[in-house]
RNA sequence: GCGGGCGUGGUGAAAUUGGUAGACACGCUAGACUUAGGAUCUAGUGCUGCGAGGCUUGGGGGUUCGAGUCCCUCCGCCCGCACCA
């Protein structure tokens, strides 16, 4: 009886699924436990073996906390809205909806063929109607929703027109326009109009304008990435910034919540830091600078700064280039220099400002600002380097205190102000942030927290500056002028925007009900003026009652609430029954990819707590703990053919010869020995190759990199089970190194893995003789080493360390195979071991005992230490920490005993020698060192 | 530049709390069985030396009876952010 891999595997997929093995109930006594994979985009390349890495862990884990007495929910699905289908559908003509579909189809054939444990009922797709459906809703929810400050949660509109109502904006400063203040009085005369455009700028889910890349080659509006070197990627087309009305998400609103939380998760470090970076919090001072009389006016200029405490070391101003006050002050002289200096910084795209070597450019307005405190006069400039997307987009330039600023009065000769005393020398800037204050009136001698409070007392005195905490973090553009997306359940009546579940659209027109469905459309060309294809469908559009909006959500819109809806996945009424929620609650394991650190990660926290605060579910956080798998590199091959001529050289005689290196497909190299024949068909120019060899192979060259098609390195999980079985391969990907760390794939190592099944086979089963499990009674020796497994394997899953699991399932088979066991005590627990890792094999063993029903409703044996303890060990013996020889002591021996026998043996006599004892060390269980 | 991580045989790696460095595999070498081997099994395999032994975890230094592990310093690689005020 053969270790036939192939026909036990199909057996056992097709019992799994007749049988439904993996349906979750939310009914349970059992302890939940939630562990999800970040769902896949279903591309049209399918998976390659670099993308089941992370399911497998999470795979086993689950399959492990189930044998442990778990209720384990595991549900996978697809983030089947996004831009590839949609470039696909405009350059085939087929329906995103329909290549969709067919991908999905691969994906999940693909999927089946690991053996997952997926509970496939619960699938969730966010492209389908019954789940956008609720994507909508929870939109609709952040539209009808404000951020409360000073309860610190989001709360329900209607709360803050009462707020309105009773004594206008007074407590509530507006988030969208900080100035904005009015009163009860004033609410009630506001027109319809101007009501909710105040409300609008309070609404978590909210209308306002951006600048997105606008191509008119290709009349459409094109994503960041789809912009290279300031052209359009596509076509190579100008582009250019375009003010569009877009949607956006509050999250700024969020950000302190967002960091704060972030201690009681259990994420990488660098993860943590890669979101505190994102949102990238500074604590510091709002400054107003006013301008001098003769050109400016009422205007004055606003400065974001982290060192107030600098404030008299200000020599000059700076404004971003595109800041909206540039053209009022400047002066008439200097309007022509400005007009080409802002010019200038239109040509330079965002990738040359990154690339480029420091070089310090600028323009003088003309306008002078007077310092707050000191009165002093200084200019006003604008420079590239000030953004007019981080602070207020504008700052003050303090020389002697910030390397930049120091440049830009080095280089335009402005004088520059040291307020360092001695440690400032005149050649760099001194931006420790260490010492104190000099030259700087009532802040002298102060040291750097001090003076700061100390400045931002007198700012706010005299009424010219303000405590202030700045964020990096942007709110979220939630607009994309695309067709393969979510519709937004929003209608404009005199382009008022109104929710799809409000009384003017709902009462008399019953337009209100979800989802507002994608219509069917036969093109995909984006409409008028940068709008979606949407905006093509005029009689779509145009409802009795309303416009409709025709921009759709962006593809982290679906992503961000999916791990609810595994929850309840067929609720009709509710996107998730609070039943539902509460019974499963956070994600307890989320494994998934780096590349979603900040983007998708973010969203749904946000998305998290503010269905939290709004009373739908009970928790504020989404995935307790998160672990991140590494990616597994392609291993390219290469052949070298002589420079313009059709010799092919082997590795290792390229030298001799003037070659280029050629990647050649992997599926056609054997290790690194190519198939020379394969390789005359690959490509009809090397139909007539002739070959140099070594030791009469033809060997390849080989690099690691991205696996990628581009790079012939990509390989197939179908093509690994079709030759080695699916339990070979979950193994082989775990055996590859730690999970959460990089590595390149080798096809050639699987060898190792799949023997070892091969081997663990026949400790049940002999070729010739069949099933050779005996009932015999287990030694001591044996019953050591499977409870040695059980413990070894137990702790390696509960840290994560997969790759360890599968060496310890080797040893335990090398020493099981070694004494010759065939006994049912140890086989038929190590089958239950193994399943998380091997589930077909484990599940084919476990009937071959005879068992009723499948592996997976087993129970992970229990670990009994009396097998494992032992009462002597071999100690290694060294004489001034150099191991010298071994020795066998009891466990409880004492040291003197010890100290006596050790000092007496010859051997370490020998290696002291006749050198006094100094000191004797001996460590219980681990070793025992003579220092001379 | 800032932040995070990493560096161990020919290769993937192990060493969980400072306690025998290189487990477990791949590859390689030799052999057994075999019509055959890309099956299976046995032995060997960090470097060096005939040997006893010596050396060895990116380089240098330190703490310790003892360091891959802790500290300092330098070098190299990877990831994230980046004229961030």
């Amino acid at each position: 009886m053969e270790y036939d891999f192939r026909a036990i595997e199909a057996q056992w997929k097709k019992y799994w699924n007749d049988n439904k093995v993996y349906k979750v109930t939310n009914e349970s006594d059992k302890p939940k436990c939630y562990v999800l994979d970040m769902f896949p985009y279903p591309s049209g390349a399918g998976l390659h073996v670099g993308h089941p890495l992370g399911y497998i862990a999470s795979d086993i884990y689950a399959r492990y906390k189930r044998l442990s007495g778990y209720n384990v929910l595991h549900p996978m699905g697809f983030d089947a809205f996004g831009l590839p289908a949609e470039q696909y559908a405009l350059e085939t003509g087929q329906h995103p909806a329909v290549t969709t579909e067919k991908n999905i189809a691969r994906y999940r054939e693909q999927l089946d063929n690991i053996g997952f444990c997926y509970d496939w009922d619960r699938e969730v797709r966010t492209s389908e109607p019954k789940y956008y459906k609720w994507t909508q809703w929870i939109f609709l929810q952040l539209f009808h929703s404000w951020y409360n400050r000073k309860e610190n949660k989001a709360k329900p509109i209607s709360e803050l027109i009462g707020i309105f109502e009773t004594e206008g904006n007074i407590n509530h400063a507006c988030p969208g326009d900080e100035s904005l203040q009015f009163d009860a009085a004033a609410w009630k005369i506001y027109s319809e109009k101007e009501k909710r455009e105040c409300l609008m700028q309070y609404r978590i889910a909210y209308q306002g304008y951006a600048q997105v890349w606008w191509c008119e080659a290709l009349g459409t509006v094109l994503a960041n990435d789809e912009v290279v070197n300031g052209v359009s990627e596509r076509g190579s087309h100008p582009v250019e910034r375009k003010n569009m009305r877009q949607w956006f998400l509050r999250i700024t609103e969020f950000a302190e919540r967002l960091i704060d939380s972030l201690d009681k998760l259990e994420w990488s470090d660098a993860m943590k830091e890669m979101q505190k970076n994102w949102i990238g919090k500074s604590n510091g001072a709002e400054v107003r600078f006013s301008l001098t009389a003769e050109q400016s006016g009422e205007n004055s200029i606003t400065v974001f700064t982290t060192r107030p405490d600098t404030i008299f070391g200000v020599d000059f101003m700076v404004l971003a280039p595109e800041h909206e006050l540039v053209d009022a002050i400047t002066t008439a002289d200097q309007k022509q220099a400005i007009d080409e200096y802002k010019t200038y910084v239109k040509t330079r795209s965002e990738r040359e400002r990154m690339s480029e070597v420091k070089q310090v450019t600028g323009c003088f307005t003309g306008a002078y600002a007077i310092h707050p405190l000191t009165e002093k006069q200084v200019p006003v400039w604008i420079s590239e380097y000030v953004l007019a997307g981080y602070g207020t987009g504008a700052i003050m330039g303090v020389p002697s205190g910030d390397e930049r600023d120091h440049a830009f009065a080095k280089y335009f000769g402005i004088p520059i102000t040291n307020i360092f005393g001695d440690r400032y020398n005149g050649e760099e800037a001194y931006s420790a942030k260490a010492g104190t204050i000099e030259n700087s009136g009532f802040l002298n001698g102060m040291n750097i927290p001090d003076a700061t409070d100390a400045a931002i007392n007198a700012l706010v005195k005299a009424g010219v500056g303000k405590k202030k905490v700045n964020y990096k973090l942007r709110d979220a553009g939630f607009s994309r002028q695309r067709y393969w997306g979510e519709p937004f359940p929003v209608m404009y009546v005199d382009d008022i925007p109104y929710g799809n579940d409000e009384p003017i659209i709902h009462n008399d027109h019953k337009l209100g009900s979800l989802p507002v469905e994608l219509p069917y459309v036969e093109s995909y060309k984006p409409g008028p003026e940068g709008q979606g294809p949407l905006a093509n469908i005029a009689d779509w559009v145009t409802t009795e009652a309303g416009q409709r909006e025709t921009n759709t959500m962006p593809g982290y819109a679906g992503s961000s609430w999916y791990f609810l809806r595994y929850m309840d996945p067929g609720n009709e009424t509710e996107f998730a029954s609070r039943k539902a929620t509460d019974y499963w609650n956070q994600v307890d394991l989320y494994i998934g990819g780096t590349e979603h650190a900040v983007g998708h990660l973010l969203y749904s926290r946000m998305w998290t707590k503010a269905l939290h605060d709004l009373g739908h579910i009970g928790f504020d956080e989404p995935f307790k703990k998160l672990l991140n798998q590494g990616m597994i590199q392609g291993s390219s091959r290469f052949v070298y053919r002589e420079t313009g001529t059709k010799k092919i050289v082997s590795a290792g005689l390229r030298r001799q010869f003037e070659v280029d290196a050629v990647r050649v497909d992997v599926s056609i190299v054997d290790g690194l020995e190519l198939d020379i024949e394969a390789f005359k068909k690959w490509r009809p120019e090397y139909a007539d190759s002739e070959f140099i060899l070594e030791d009469g192979k033809y060997i390849c060259g080989a690099e690691v990199e991205k696996m990628s098609k581009s790079k012939y390195n990509v390989v197939n999980p179908d093509d690994i089970v079709a030759q080695y079985g699916a339990d070979t391969f979950r193994m082989y990907e775990m055996f590859l190194g730690p999970i959460d760390v990089s590595k390149p794939w080798d096809t050639k190592g699987i060898e190792g893995v799949h023997r070892f099944l091969k081997k663990m086979w026949r400790l049940y089963a002999d070729d010739a003789k069949g099933w050779i499990v005996t009932d015999e009674k287990a030694t001591d020796a044996e019953l050591r080493i499977l409870h040695k497994t059980i413990k070894k394997i137990s702790e390696d899953i509960g840290r994560f360390s997969f790759n360890t699991s599968v060496s310890q399932f080797m040893i335990c088979v090398n020493e099981l195979s070694a004494l010759g066991c065939h006994k049912r005590e140890i086989l038929e627990p190590l089958a239950v071991v193994i399943c998380p890792f091997a589930p077909h094999i484990a599940e084919e063993l476990w009937q071959k005992f005879g068992n009723n029903g499948t592996v997976v409703a087993a129970s992970y044996p229990a670990y009994e230490e009396r097998y494992v303890a032992e009462n002597s060990k071999m100690y290694p013996v060294a004489v001034n920490g150099k191991t010298r020889a071994e020795m066998e002591f009891a466990l409880d021996a004492d040291q003197a005993a010890i100290e006596a026998a050790v000092l007496a043996d010859e051997n370490i006599v020998k290696w002291m020698e006749g050198k006094p004892l100094k000191k004797f060390i001996y460590v219980r269980g681990k070793m025992i060192n003579v220092v001379v």
